[in-house]
DNA sequence: ATTCTGACTTGGG
DNA sequence: CCCCAAGCCAGAA
């Protein structure tokens, strides 16, 4: 079984500057096709946790809507300064950004 | 114990 | 490119 615990373990690993996707962050934790329960498992975290909750989004290179109202504003914020960039439809250009592990 | 709920992805059209 | 249906399961109630 793999716990929230896990999860945010492989999200810690995300370098700045660099994002993962939802469905990257499942395979990475051993969980392939199961990208919901990452939005999940992120979603019990607060907003001021060490965990980069941020350097996830979805398959689109968007940020995810979710349901704590100005989170995304947050993490677009969050991102910049970073150093990610975002086109004009504020999607972020995934091959260029996207973590590639252990390359 | 059982039911309901999600920061999603993917393949097919 | 966009849209849809199906799949997935830990945690909270």
């Amino acid at each position: 079984m793999v716990t929230h615990q896990e999860i945010h373990d492989v999200v810690r690993c995300i370098p700045r500057g660099r994002v993962a996707t939802y469905g990257q962050v499942a395979e990475l934790a051993g969980i392939p096709g199961q990208a919901r329960r990452i939005g999940y498992a992120l979603s019990a975290l607060p907003e001021d946790s060490p965990i980069p909750w941020q350097r996830v989004v979805n398959a689109k290179g968007e940020i995810s809507l979710r349901s704590h109202a100005g989170a995304e504003t947050l993490q677009f914020k969050l991102l910049r300064q970073e150093g990610i960039v975002f086109d004009k439809n504020k999607r972020i250009p995934l091959p260029r950004f996207q973590w590639r592990p252990r390359s």
